[in-house]
DNA sequence: CCCCCATCCTACACCTAGTAGGAAATAACC
DNA sequence: GGTTATTTCCTACTAGGTGTAGGATGGGGG
């Protein structure tokens, strides 16, 4: 009988596969199982346990999700690399929505010290430089860059905003807007 | 034998108890049954799935969101009604894990439609008004609000931000501050 | 060629959601 | 107050998920 060869890195492939197709929810032991015409107790061999494997689609998002951004913000600078950044988070957010769900979970601590976690974190710092934060203000702005983004990606998701005029595309652009707007003037003199 | 005389009310100030403590995917229809005395089967005639238990704790937390959101703008306006609203928010997440967890659910139509949702939704557009947006710019600011807020308040219950200097309190004083600063210089003249 | 070992198996134990249909306690009515 | 109707809760079951223990097997290295 033909063996299914499986490895750790395929099964998180296929894992983050069946997100995209039927939701963050249907990430199942069994179904991959399944899929791959292996018994499920099989694929303990590959996966610690269900969570790890929801851990291994994180990082494998996270490292995807960053190269994007890169690619994205790759020559621009202040108010484009902004767009370019929140951009590439949207898109990447609509192509894969099971990846990105998978995002929103708490990081492993293992991924918290990724490669691809670090990457797109001096990806993110790198784009807000261009706007000449005070050094000790970067923290602040990265947490409300991605309170926004994620957020309103988040509102997305939950259909909160669809069906309803006008167009999120409007919303979504207004969001950048402010968050440009607010990084070109933030305040120098700040006592706390 | 005594009746555990449940209704469905109950089982969902229950559920919504139990999530606060346990974190939102305890919420069981096994763990409530044991917690009532009750054979699990029982829950389902207060109780069409556990879908709709989750939609019910949904909408409690939205009334208890809403009233708490009352209670802190009423009196206040413009930057001070937007903090008080915000920390609402906050405080209610805090106290109330579980609960804010199921509000971030896709709410079912029928929340959407409820008294609650209306509620905190003019509460929002009350506290907006005080800055004197164009009325069409007002959805925009409404969800960049929205974005804002959850998106913070997720990014602190991932624990992205725990353990990490310099505190939150300071990130989250930055972000009303940067709303507050987009609200009133919100542009009136666009073209789309 | 044979042995090793990763891969995959069978067989469980246990938990959860949800359905069907019956028993029993309470409420309603005459 | 007794009978009826209703609601609550029960037993019994199906289906499907996670995870463990220990055994079979097949392919690559000696």
């Amino acid at each position: 009988m033909a063996r299914a060869n499986l490895t750790s890195a395929v099964v998180i492939a296929a894992a983050a596969e069946l997100a995209d197709r039927e939701g963050f929810d249907a990430i199942t032991l069994s179904a991959l199982a399944r899929r791959f015409g292996v018994q499920t107790a099989s694929l303990y061999s590959h996966v610690r346990d269900r969570s790890s494997l929801l851990d291994g689609v994180h990082e494998l998002a996270l490292g995807e999700l960053a190269d994007r951004v890169a690619i994205a913000i790759g020559g621009r600078s202040g108010r484009d690399a902004l767009i370019a950044l929140a951009d590439a988070h949207r898109d990447y957010a609509r192509q894969f929505p099971g990846r990105w769900a998978a995002l929103q979970r708490p990081a492993a601590s293992s991924t918290v010290d990724s490669e691809a976690a670090g990457h797109l974190v001096a990806l993110t710092l790198a784009m807000l430089r261009g706007y000449q934060l005070p050094e000790a203000e970067l923290v602040h702005a990265t947490r409300l860059l991605g309170a926004t983004i994620n957020g309103f990606l988040a509102l997305e998701a939950s259909g909160s905003l669809s069906h309803r005029e006008p167009a999120t595309d409007v919303s979504w652009r207004r969001a950048l807007d402010a968050l440009d707007t607010v990084f070109r003037s933030w305040p120098t003199d700040r006592q706390s």
